[in-house]
DNA sequence: ATAAAACTCAACCAATTCGTTAAATAACGC
DNA sequence: GCGTTATTTAACGAATTGGTTGAGTTTTAT
């Protein structure tokens, strides 16, 4: 666990055709490493890099059961990054000024958060 | 114009914290290279460069008039991108969920911090 | 105990990214 | 034309990325 998710890093792993590749395959259902490089055209090595990459990114989640380590996936990291699009793609017809005011409170400490949450600050 | 939009370029370009916050600024208005540049704490240049890498993507598009470039926001390409993270389906309920609750908090006649409450179990 | 399976780690390499500065280009304004 | 403004291009460097192979480690099976 080398980082927190952030905006940066969820982006940054969606950007990779293989990686999403991989988001698909999960879609229908959890896998071990070995079974997601299978139709992969690549090392398992490589493989398992991804998946870390995804893993850090929060895309995924890692459990190891003897000596198989399944890959599950898991939406949330995909639904906070979806939020800021989506107020791309809608906000010009609502406001544009909630949306600004809205991306500073969402994105004023970078690691991905419920975006619903709160800001539990006892000042 | 080098390649043409792809989810590669779109979410490589997303992927910068830097991009993403000349994004924010071209939602209030459309912006000169220079005037995208003056609040960041970067060269000329290399905000010129993220601007290259956002038009690549398809985020903005730049009209030159006279000796000055224009930038303007493309919501298009980020909701292209958008529809694939739908695929992956559930949390886009929840996500018009939190936007429901954060148009009710924003855009209220008189924005008060309303506490939350600590929902939601999507069930 | 030994071998195989399911991974990860380390070392390496090529290509790309993200920033710099300095020079080039293009359009004004005089 | 000459200097200034607006912006890109070129050359460079450090850091990261995305892949490789080969050697671990841990668990399972015989």
């Amino acid at each position: 666990m080398a980082d927190k998710p952030t905006l940066d890093t969820v982006f940054a792993a969606l950007a990779d055709p293989t990686r999403r590749q991989i988001l698909s395959m999960l879609l229908e259902d959890d896998m071990a490493v070995t079974d997601v490089a299978e139709p992969i055209d690549m090392s398992l090595a490589a493989v398992s890099k991804h998946l870390t990459i995804l893993a850090n990114a929060g895309l995924i989640s890692q459990e190891k059961r003897g000596r198989v380590k399944w890959c599950k996936l898991e939406p949330d990291a995909l639904r906070e990054a979806s939020v800021w699009m989506q107020g791309f793609g809608q906000f010009e017809a609502i406001n544009l000024d909630a949306f600004e005011r809205f991306l500073e409170v969402e994105l004023a400490d970078d690691p991905v958060k419920d975006p619903i949450e709160p800001e539990q600050e006892a000042g």
